[in-house]
DNA sequence: GATCCTCGAGTTCC
DNA sequence: CTCGAGGATC
């Protein structure tokens, strides 16, 4: 037998077991001779390096650390579900599936999974071949983390049929089972590391590694539930269907599921998993009702950004008590006062919650919290955490109600609460006020402004309450020396912020107007304003009447950027900025007046064939038109593509003209 | 003048 | 994510 017959017989022999061990449980040979396997295979390929392929079990230990993960494109977009959390919503959920499909009378045949509490992963597989998967990031672009999830045991490298479809996008959630988890955890400790506070991020910092060995070594699960692209197949009838296929060619998939008829069958299933819910293996946050039938998910088609076919019921979220130790006030970027409950630590929803907003003075009166109190809290939407109410009975004796200190804890100016404002603010402005100056840096320096890297909340801190840092412009006079005597600031990270502020002197306009911190004028503002005028000048010197032209641009916000620019300071700070050398390319300013889409809306829905949603606006843009999110009377056209779905059928209500993606080119390049 | 919709701002934990 | 407020529309 030749050497790559042999590495072949030994893959194949490898995956099997492999299979049999991860995926069914009924392993049919011994760990050992399982390890013996590899071992032969592992120096096969040491020996013939050409005999290595992209499914050789070998790479399931992980290989060499990644700089870092790049960008994946989504074929067809991850959404979200809606969610549910009374059977009212189930039973109204319902309800909607037969008046949309007008079958009012009939039971509609349900498809149910477990909404599992892990992360979701699109597996994509090409003649075959597992070739890569990506995060959900943010529905239509995620995280390349294909050698990570290569080395989850239970997803195969190959499927497991003669005729692959050409191309296959499986959709399902990674996770970790509660056992794998405990000893992960113990394992962590006797290691000394930091433990995980639950499997959800444990999963999470599992597949988040850069080092996919360590990934390797985190006992990681898989189950498919969902699909994407296909080509090369035809799409089973149903998704019973899909899950059975799924199994067929190997790819992991739960066993607690069900088909059931009518909004009954959903609660009877709903209720028998509430109960088992602490016995399963991993955890859930509820399930996933889903119409059965494809055909029948696809006339149904999404409403904005979630399918109108299925519904996430969650199981309610987590309560617990605890006491107020305290209400502090935070003083924002703005000035906006806000009361925050320091909460004696308490373990809800997978998480040590310690901190919680309390938004403003009127919510904590409404709800009549006090320090000192007893308190229930949960986590709202399953992030934030939220007083929902405080229990009188156990209050202390002479316990006063909350009130909102006359003077800013930070700088001591007189806080005001504007008539019929809900939110108080501190008066002392940037100049006063060190968290108001703090504030306006960071926002300044974050993601969606300048974006300077490592520019963060602990170093602005230091910078200011050292005098280093007062205005925007101080940052690019900072030097290696004034930011080594900093904390914890070693040379190296040094030189990683000096690098990122010099990188960060590249930058567009709306970023710059933007990174400003204009009340009031915020991501999409500041993207109106700089198309319109095009020009930094331009926009100082604008006058009440020029402001109003631009798109959602009102008496107030034109108040607050001509009250901004009137301000020498402010003024002086976007020329000193400049002169240190921050530029932009510059906007071609174009007279969009006599072009195509000039004061037409448009909305784009379903999957365009070629170009992605970000293009096509974009696309649209460019020639004068808006891009909104939901079909009126006002739309002017509706552009659909492929699983188009509600906003089509409105379009079509509404006598609303529907473009295909070729029409869209055809007018564009006219 | 009322109502719908989008944008801005603040927020928690890891 | 959620609320409030401003803008746009009816």
């Amino acid at each position: 037998m030749s050497s790559a017959d042999a590495a072949r017989v030994l893959r194949d022999a490898l995956n099997l077991h492999g299979y049999r061990y991860h995926t069914l449980d009924t392993p049919t040979i011994s760990d050992a001779e399982y390890d013996q396997l590899f071992l032969q295979l592992q120096k096969l390929e040491e020996q013939h390096p050409e005999l290595k392929t992209s499914d050789s079990p070998t790479l399931r230990v992980g290989g060499a650390p990644l700089p870092e993960f790049s960008q994946v494109q989504h074929g067809v977009p991850m959404l979200s579900l809606n969610n549910g959390f009374a059977d009212d919503d189930v039973l109204a959920f319902d309800r909607r599936v037969r008046e949309g499909l007008d079958d009012a009378s009939s039971e509609m045949e349900y498809a149910i999974d477990l909404k599992f509490d892990g992360l979701a992963i699109n597996l994509r597989y090409i003649n075959g071949v597992f070739a890569q998967a990506a995060t959900r990031g943010d529905g239509y672009t995620g995280e390349d983390v294909t050698e990570n999830i290569r080395t989850i045991r239970s997803i195969p490298l190959r499927l497991h049929t003669d005729h692959p479809p050409a191309m296959l996008d499986v959709r399902g959630e990674v996770l970790m089972f509660k056992s794998d988890f405990e000893k992960l955890n113990q394992r962590q400790r006797d290691l000394g590391a930091k433990e995980f506070a639950n499997p959800r991020n444990a999963a999470a910092g599992s597949l988040r590694q850069l080092d996919s060995k360590i990934t390797a070594q985190r006992s990681l699960r898989f189950f498919a539930y969902g699909i994407g692209t296909l080509e090369g197949a035809t799409l089973p009838a149903t998704h019973r269907d899909l899950l059975s296929w799924y199994q067929s060619m190997g790819i992991p998939t739960c066993e607690e599921n069900a088909v059931v008829l009518g909004a009954q069958g959903l609660l009877a299933f709903y209720r028998s998993i509430q109960e088992k819910r602490a016995q399963l293996a991993y955890e859930i946050d509820g399930v996933v009702y889903k119409l059965n039938r494809f055909d029948l998910q696809e006339r149904l088609g999404f409403v904005s950004r979630a399918p109108r076919f299925a519904i996430a019921h969650k199981f309610p979220a987590e309560e617990a008590f605890t006491t107020v130790l305290d209400i502090e006030v935070q003083v924002g970027r703005t000035g906006a006062i806000t009361p925050v409950a320091r909460l004696a630590p308490v373990f809800v929803g997978g998480v040590t919650v310690t901190n919680a907003t309390l938004h403003n003075e009127e919510e904590v009166q409404r709800k009549d919290v006090r320090v000192g109190d007893t308190v229930i809290v949960r986590r709202a939407g399953d992030v934030i955490p939220e007083v929902l109410a405080s229990v009188p009975e156990k209050r202390p004796e002479h316990s006063q109600a909350f009130v909102l200190p006359a003077q800013c804890p930070i700088c001591g100016s007189p806080i005001v609460k504007l008539e019929d404002e809900a939110i108080a603010r501190c008066t002392g402005g940037w100049i006063k006020c060190a968290a108001q100056r703090k504030g306006g840096l960071f926002h300044f320096a974050s993601r969606k402004a300048l974006n300077i890297d490592g520019m963060g909340e602990q170093l602005i801190d230091q910078l200011v309450d050292k005098n280093v840092v007062t205005t925007a412009a101080d940052f690019y006079k900072l030097g290696l020396m004034a930011l080594a005597e900093l904390d914890r600031m070693a040379e190296k990270s040094a030189q990683n912020i000096l690098d990122a502020l010099e990188t960060s002197k590249s930058t567009s306009l709306p970023r710059f107007i933007y990174a400003l911190g204009i009340r009031h004028v915020g991501e999409s503002t500041a993207k109106d304003l700089a198309l319109y005028f095009a020009d930094m000048e331009a926009l100082m010197a604008a006058n009440e009447e020029q402001l109003l032209q631009v798109n959602d641009v009102g008496p107030v916000v034109a108040q607050s950027i001509m009250s901004f620019f009137a301000d020498p300071f402010n003024v002086e700070l976007v020329h000193q900025l400049i002169a240190s050398g921050i530029h932009w390319p510059a906007i071609e300013k174009v007279d969009l007046s006599a072009a195509v889409f000039a004061g037409k809306t448009l909305v784009l829905t379903g999957t365009l064939p070629s170009l992605s949603r970000e293009q096509a606006s974009a696309l649209i843009e460019r020639r004068g038109g808006k891009v909104a999110g939901s079909v009126s009377k006002k739309t002017s056209y509706v552009v659909a593509g492929e699983d188009a779905g509600s906003k089509l059928v409105k379009a079509t209500e509404l006598g609303v003209p529907v473009l295909t993606e070729e029409a869209l080119l055809a007018m564009c390049s006219a």
